[in-house]
DNA sequence: GTATTATATTAGAATATAATAATCTGAATG
DNA sequence: CATTCAGATTATTATATTCTAATATAATAC
């Protein structure tokens, strides 16, 4: 079955842009808010929305709302370690 | 230095593809030719070839002559546990 | 040398991604 | 209910990837 190869070829495409892996750095610490992430990473609020609508589509992200805030979460236990693996 | 999530994204690019995903579960094993890799995947041959080429450009690839035959190797050590985590 | 085999490179069309700007939705507040 | 704030969605444009087909190169065989 090929299918999991396009699945996996997804999930590290999904991992693969330089804003989300500094999205997911900043997410690593905790669950952050958009306009938080924004802040940091001074970027525009339409671009973050959508690496995050991204990385939660394939399951990376969470999200919960609170306030008038969206939280987003690292979901997938696999970032840390691909995370670590980068750093090596 | 953001440089560094550049490179980062370059590699995990180069990974983020079934065929190159194929390719590298072929190569787990031993080191082979581009003909033998095209027998196994069915795929032409300079389709092949351009993929090998993009793994070994990143430094995930290396490549010795041998016979008439380009042997195509894994060079890179993360690319197993990578392997491992997609798995999972 | 010529032919053959193995691989690489190039060119081009089709598709996919990414950034910006503009618009929309929904919740909370006055 | 009108306004504001946070975030999502859409449209557009620019760029990058991918595949196929054709051509080029390099080594070996005859």
């Amino acid at each position: 079955m090929d299918q999991d190869r396009i699945s996996q070829a997804e999930y590290l495409k999904a991992l693969a842009h330089p804003t989300r892996i500094r999205i997911l750095e900043l997410l690593e610490s905790e669950g952050r808010c958009v306009s938080n992430i924004g802040e940091k990473l001074d970027l525009k609020q339409s671009n973050i929305s959508q690496h995050l609508g991204i990385l939660r589509s394939r399951g990376i992200l969470s999200l919960r709302r609170e306030g008038g805030h969206s939280i987003y979460c690292i979901k997938d236990p696999r970032v840390a370690k691909i995370l670590d693996l980068l750093r090596g």
